[in-house]
DNA sequence: TGATATGCAACCATGAAAAATACATATTGG
DNA sequence: CCAATATGTATTTTTCATGGTTGCATATCA
């Protein structure tokens, strides 16, 4: 299966985003689930991580649900990038690669280096946007639908 | 499984720069299958859209095999990859996601978009280096190791 | 002409990721 | 207090993209 971790708690940060900017104080992990067509488990699974950065709190029993922290316009999508995808990078090398020549006994290490520079580049990419940016470019392109 | 083409063709052209810079015509299917640790039939799959862009030949027959087309000087890794990649993007987002509200109705076109720009910025990374650098790299790798 | 290479299609096996399930724990309204 | 309902989390099941395997047609050369 495809890895949509990053979509996933993307849109998730943006319904955060518009609830706090309309008012409601929180959303459950079930509304949410409905958002972005999953199930509240994996709704949950995603929040760790980005309770654990904070970017967002969540409050237990009846009534509780999930708030951003922070206010969006502090949210960098890089910062949601980061803390929703740990330690993967963007490209695994394989790291099994038998040493057989010159090719093969540096490949690895080479492309560990090159998938870093590339991470590093995208995270900077997604640093320059805003979680208030994006919805106001959610606006925009919702004012443009036919 | 996770998707190793981009890594193992990478090494496929190394190991055909590799070949070209020791004087060898061409490598088999077969003998790339092994630096790669895998199979001559992934090694073809991989090596239809770097022939059909023109970076790679092939001859067919007893004695056939695989040579760079062009001066590995001249092959950056940013064609290997898009050739190799073809239209699959870094990342997919979901593409059937119901639409309930703003972030719902929008966030697809969005990080569609969003996706285009990091694909572009991770090509134009990788435009920056040729094979024959790649190739000096490991080199340098390689007398470092202890 | 036999040995051996590529080209290609079809099917199978693997394993990472999401979904489903189950239950403990926390909070609040009545 | 207690019932209702939320989060927290571990475990199992399902799904499906990806690579591996097999089989065979086709091309080339000693």
């Amino acid at each position: 299966m495809i890895d949509v971790r990053f979509p996933t708690a993307l849109q998730m940060m943006l319904s955060l985003a518009l609830a706090q900017a309309e008012g409601v104080e929180r959303l459950s992990s079930a509304e949410l689930a409905e958002g972005v067509d999953s199930n509240p488990t994996f709704v949950r699974r995603l929040l760790v991580p980005l309770m654990q950065v904070g970017l967002v709190r969540s409050t237990m029993g009846r009534d509780g649900g999930v708030s951003l922290s922070v206010d969006a316009a502090a949210i960098t999508l890089g910062e949601i990038y980061k803390a929703t995808m740990g330690d993967k990078r963007l490209w695994s090398g394989r790291s099994d690669i038998p040493h057989r020549c010159l090719v093969s006994c540096n490949v690895e290490q080479f492309f560990g280096k090159l998938a870093y520079e590339v991470d590093e580049s995208v995270v900077r990419l997604l640093g320059k946007r805003t979680l208030a940016d994006t919805l106001l470019e959610l606006r925009t392109l919702d004012a443009e639908r036919v």
